[in-house]
DNA sequence: GCATCTACGCGAACAGACTCGCATAGGACC
DNA sequence: GGTCCTATGCGAGTCTGTTCGCGTAGATGC
């Protein structure tokens, strides 16, 4: 299944390559439609496969686990935050306005969509599986970027240098996770979410600015 | 389903509710024999049903669905946390320190079951059912209980005054949340998890500390 | 051309949570 | 005792993610 590494003879383009890609784009396609349309546990993998035009075991030649095609979205969308927060990111600016503005530009890309922090939570709680590595591998990534903020605050002295940044970093990280849950479960509103957000990142930065004494 | 409110004439104890609470009592405990034996997903719910000494679909007169009978378990646990807590509190010492006390104990009870956490979680993500709306009630329960220790803290000006003690105990709750995920899927050992949880909880407390100015 | 290899695809199954319609037993009311 | 009511229990069936063994087409080596 998936990928695998080339056995032995590894040729660049057969066709049968070609095929599969084609597929495993249709697929892909697919599963984000009906995700939208129906949500993810509405969505079945038979009518996924029925839309890529494919049976709906050969899906899972492609692929490891239902999870693992909205994980794929996730991590797309990891990347775009990241990039949106590059792209208008002003390094001058303070450590605490700099994490508030990448928090809010992910914010934005994950309120589009319940299921995907909804599904990425629940694939943690599959250890066994693969996609629970993904999924905490990606938030590994979103915790080292905000790391790289936090350490570069704390080099210009924004910070105060007696704070670990990993665990501050993590703390900010689950913050945020942890306020997204009672939206995705449509308890609160999106904007309450992210002024939950942000109360708890000042919160934090409370403790982590310099002290200036 | 379920206790069901009683329709109109309710009586107070009907032979056939009697057993139906023994039967109640046998599934559950059959439920939790299982779950240490063979963990969640692991535990069927025809073996439940069978050491119960039932057919499997009669557990659903007691019960709304298999997360439900591991939810229990996790609300009891919550009520022992506080309990235990309470027996050895002393309201005198630091808020840190008590919060850091209650947060230990809810750390070794969770520690013995890595299943509870992970289902809880997962139970989270089921926005329609029944589970998630309970598990994120005990979260509310845990947090009010935090917000508790937290004020009387303010009250004797042990924390900063400006401190929003609601977002704090969300905040806090987060941390130890997020932090236990990791050690759900094995990444980590039991004491790293709570030294994180630790170090998280420092963290925010440099913050929410009265300046000594 | 021929044999061989292998990425894809498929239909048939399997497993396990959950649903449905029906049966039963214990109470209540007369 | 007879009649109705209803909490409980059951077996058969549904739905859905996932696995299995087989077939096929395209590529490669000769």
């Amino acid at each position: 299944m998936q990928p695998r590494p080339p056995d032995r003879t590894l040729r660049p383009d057969d066709g049968r390559l070609a095929r599969g890609r084609r597929s495993r784009a249709r697929i892909r396609e697919a599963a984000r439609a009906l995700f939208r349309e129906r949500g993810f546990d509405g969505a079945t993998l038979r009518a996924i496969a029925a839309r890529a035009g494919m049976g709906a075991s050969s899906i899972y030649r492609h692929v490891q686990s239902k999870e693992e095609l909205l994980i794929e979205e996730l991590a797309d969308l990891q990347e775009e935050a990241w990039r949106r927060f590059r792209a208008e990111d002003a390094r001058d600016r303070p450590t605490r306005e700099r994490v508030h503005r990448f928090l809010r530009v992910q914010h934005e890309l994950l309120v589009a969509d319940r299921d995907l922090t909804a599904i990425a939570l629940r694939a943690t709680t599959r250890p066994e599986a693969r996609v629970a590595r993904r999924v905490l591998a990606l938030h590994d990534r979103t915790m080292g970027l905000l790391v790289e903020v936090l350490q570069m605050g704390r080099v210009r002295h924004d910070l105060d240098p007696e704070v670990d940044v990993l665990e501050a970093a993590r703390a900010l990280f689950h913050i945020t996770l942890g306020a997204r849950i009672p939206w995705a479960n449509g308890l609160v509103q999106a904007d309450a979410c992210l002024q939950s957000i942000q109360a708890g990142v000042d919160l934090l930065f409370r403790g982590l600015s310099a002290r200036q004494s």
